[in-house]
DNA sequence: TTAAAAATAGACCGACCGGTCTATAGAATA
DNA sequence: TATTCTATAGACCGGTCGGTCTATTTTTAA
């Protein structure tokens, strides 16, 4: 159970923990005793920093990734100069992540998303404005790099979905390959398709 | 909580109400009692047709679920001329499915995969053959319109990809837009990559 | 220095979990 | 018909679940 949010107080170090939790076994599959044994704490401590217990926990852990997530995105679009360029990258950290935990830990957000229900309607609140910051950011880039905006905005659907499903598909077969592979389909094919509009945009 | 493979027998009704359950709440997300309601049987039936419980059915339910995906796909693909369209209706009828069951029936498949960890080996096993059946078959597909064997593994395992990560977003949406601009943006790079190398390749 | 508030600590609870067990009913075979 | 095997039926169990409750300690601020 590596920490993957810098920790202060109890209250972020629960938070880590459920991050973690949502990443290795997702919601159902954690219990309360866990949790706090994971952030070496008391009972009445979850209680008193989050009154909702763990569905409100949970809600937090996804803010705080939405907000990690989008502001690691951020850093490595600003500091790649070509937007699929930084895709690749994108991809190709999360790929790293996996296999560096043995193709335990995933994204926080994928298992949730899928074990919520229609009733869970703040954690879907928080997992829909997550998935839609990701996609935002995305379109933005590939604006950026000449494309129209439905374009940019199917597209950047479409990388999000990639990625989401690689991890997925490579988490259960416990090899890179499947990322690996997608990754280069997708990233192959946007290139050629940005090419085919615009002789002079694709670099390198 | 819809049947979706035929049932006969009691054991038939297991599987089938397992199926349902991880297309609505995952594998920790049902319990046993759930099951034994929705399927209409007491509790000794369970044990008495899958001795290893709750674990063994989900096996046997996924197992199931990749042959009905494996057949069906198959038809599809039979009765579609051209593949890339077998692929436009295959993403088409699972947005169908998701939006007439108002946005809770995703991929029975998906969310166990992301709950499951690397203790539970059967599990594990059945989901790993499941995703390589459904990448090999559309690999085959692409192969015959015209892909290299490794263009098209790698192109099988992003439309898998795609697949998966959409319905995960669109559930979460409450909406069928990620999945269709996921789709539109997919079909339309493929098909521009087809026409790249092979001018006289694709149809309509 | 003391009152109030925030944070920590863990005993305790009812409900439900997956699983076992014994009893019976039905089908197949001798 | 008697016997055996399969299937149905549900009471029962220990363990764990998420959550509440009452203390105690620590911090803040009068």
């Amino acid at each position: 159970m590596t920490k993957e949010i810098a920790s202060t107080g109890t209250r972020d170090r629960l938070i880590s923990a459920m991050v973690d939790a949502l990443r290795n076994r997702g919601y159902h599959g954690v219990g309360i005793s866990d949790l706090l044994a994971s952030a070496q704490t008391p009972k009445g401590v979850l209680y008193h920093h989050f009154p909702g217990g763990k569905s409100e926990l949970a809600v937090k852990a996804i803010e705080a990734v939405a907000e990690q997530l989008g502001s690691s995105l951020e850093k490595l679009i600003q500091r790649t100069a070509d937007p699929v360029d930084a895709m690749t990258l994108w991809m190709g950290s999360a790929q790293k992540m996996l296999e560096k935990s043995k193709f335990q830990a995933g994204c926080p957000l994928a298992t949730i998303a899928l074990e919520s229900t229609g009733e869970d309607a703040e954690i879907r609140a928080a997992l829909n404005n997550a998935f839609a910051l990701l996609r935002a950011k995305i379109s933005q880039v590939l604006g950026a790099a000449g494309m129209s905006d439905p374009a940019a905005r199917a597209t950047a659907s479409l990388i999000v979905s990639a990625y989401e499903g690689a991890l997925l598909q490579s988490r259960v077969a416990e090899s890179g390959d499947i990322m690996r592979e997608t990754s280069e389909a997708l990233i192959g094919l946007i290139r050629a398709g940005l090419l085919k509009h615009d002789s002079a945009g694709g670099r390198a």
